[in-house]
DNA sequence: TATGAATGAGCATTCATTCAT
DNA sequence: TATGAATGAATGCTCATTCAT
């Protein structure tokens, strides 16, 4: 939703707000290097200088993506028992862009810059593999974090890579989508 | 290896494969957007307008990388029985570079260009999915495929992010890649 | 010196003084170019678009910041005897920013910007040249006058793009003091 | 001189060659942060990219320029007999840029750059004090070059100030002329 | 076959200034 | 009077690519 009253609405806090939705869906969708700031300007309608008034830099704009990313509830927060059906579904039959696991994809759309990975590897331990970690609990917590978020990730690629749900008849959806509901559950389950 | 006669050696296909290699070692290390041609072409002691003229472009030297990356014995061939254990070992403990993973780190390294996607969407399937789904065997062979394929993606990811099995207890790490070869022996003996 | 009363002063006098003085520094120290007004304005801790307002542009407040320099007691003034070692002493082993020679080097350092030279060329004529030249005296005042000003400025120059005092011997300093008092006694006598 | 053929000569020693000499030719006039790498690749006709590839940045060929004016004969020699008369000329009478001072203008021009006063302290000594030096002759050498190369350049900068010859009565540029010839053969002289 | 000069669009960032509040 | 949001032109510089030799 937005207002306009005038040539611009003239309050920081909306522009603001917009321009970081407006970086988390480029960065998402495009990663780091393909996103420039004219972009992301051009889609609140502002100039790009603004972009670098209201966060600094480049750099610091993706900080801020990244942040917002992980921020409120966690995509993997809800209902335990059906944790791993639930998070299946997404990975399988979701909508391209899974909205609640946007920062699963903002990172792996990102690995391929060396500021961004930085960047990542910064803010991710805290914002995602720790929360995650404190989620799942248990003295194996850390592993079973790691091999959950690479699985998440990993099919998350997978996806795009080989083109979506509709490269596998129906059958071998269901399928995909079962075993890795298992996997998913045994995983946080312990 | 390197052939070196005279000035230079005037033997295209010398410079073919030496142009190709570094060009998988940079894509690899750095992804598709942030290697230039001048740097490809600099590891070789050429200019860098000779390297559109032997692959075209960018976008084909980097089709023809990651044919290159696929290309022989499979990373996954061997003895079947402690596939797992191997693959398990080289992701928890393996190199940075794990040298026979390459064609991984290529493809996620390259996720977040548009023109990479493009690449990959077209070459993995055949170079990769299928050869791999065809050495699973079974029925559901394309399903334990793509799970496995990201696994493995995803677990490559991870180390990159979290910066490393430093950042892990010894235990933790023996423990994950126990976890972890379960997992992947699991998938691929159906 | 510096009133503060509530949040802000509110008296638009003691801003526009305080603005004035950070613009003399900054001006003198750094030249034309190199001063932005967002510097000034955060010396005195408001915004930029103020000062905007109380000179007009940058271009007046450079002209208002050398018409500063110039006011008061000038630099030359005092006993006339020991005028060509007074400023010698200066010259020579004085502090980087001489301060009461801030007029030449303000000038001296923004020769490099079409704008202020034409600021410059207006204003120093009447505020400095003109004053200088009445208390020379003499018929050939305004020859002596110019010779003293270029001298004056062509040492400043020099000390900055040699390196200062430290350069040259601890005897070649006393002689290069002795013989510049001289020159400047010599043209201040006519 | 410039040579066309074609679109262009795609000589690569001509073209740097005339991107020095217009470098040179704007930094002595405007100063190094009035120069901008589109105006000096705009003056030879072909596109800023280029000038980086030869200079490699804009403080680099600031250096080059720098170098290029000091080059060659420099612009004291000559008859040691009429030393003095010979610079006062140019200095009073000369074209308002002398040409053979250029190298004088290019510092002075460029004293409010914190870039470019450094490149001039890094040069210049060895490029212009030292060769003075050299050539002045005598114990106090040091003293009499830097009262020299004072003199000079504080002239250039008042002539620039005050608007040239024509803000000074005929008679009194004569008067000027032969004081400054007197002031500069002594300091040659010793 | 090979070189490297030349191109032009693109990049993030900085700047003085204007305008709405 | 004062704030700070917004502007847009300009900055130095990088890039893949093309062209003449």
């Amino acid at each position: 939703m937005t207002f306009v009253c005038g040539p611009r609405m003239r309050n920081s806090l909306a522009t603001r707000a917009a321009l970081l939705d407006a970086a988390v869906k480029r960065f998402t969708r495009d990663g780091y290097d393909d996103v420039g700031m004219r972009d992301v300007a051009g889609d609140v309608g502002i100039d790009a200088a603004l972009v670098v008034r209201y966060f600094g830099s480049k750099e610091q704009l993706f900080e801020a993506a990244i942040d917002a990313c992980f921020d409120g509830e966690h995509f993997w927060e809800g209902d335990r028992a059906d944790f791993g059906r639930r998070l299946a579904d997404q990975l399988v039959y979701g909508d391209t862009k899974p909205g609640k696991m946007q920062g699963l994809s903002i990172i792996l759309r990102s690995m391929g810059s060396a500021k961004a990975v930085e960047v990542v590897q910064r803010s991710c331990v805290q914002d995602f593999m720790q929360p995650l970690t404190d989620w799942m609990g248990g003295d194996d917590a850390p592993v079973r974090a790691r091999l959950m978020a690479g699985l998440l990730m990993g099919m998350s690629i997978g996806r795009e890579m080989t083109g979506g749900p509709q490269t596998l008849s129906p059958e071998h959806c269901e399928l995909m989508r079962d075993r890795l509901a298992d996997l998913l559950q045994s995983l946080a389950d312990g």
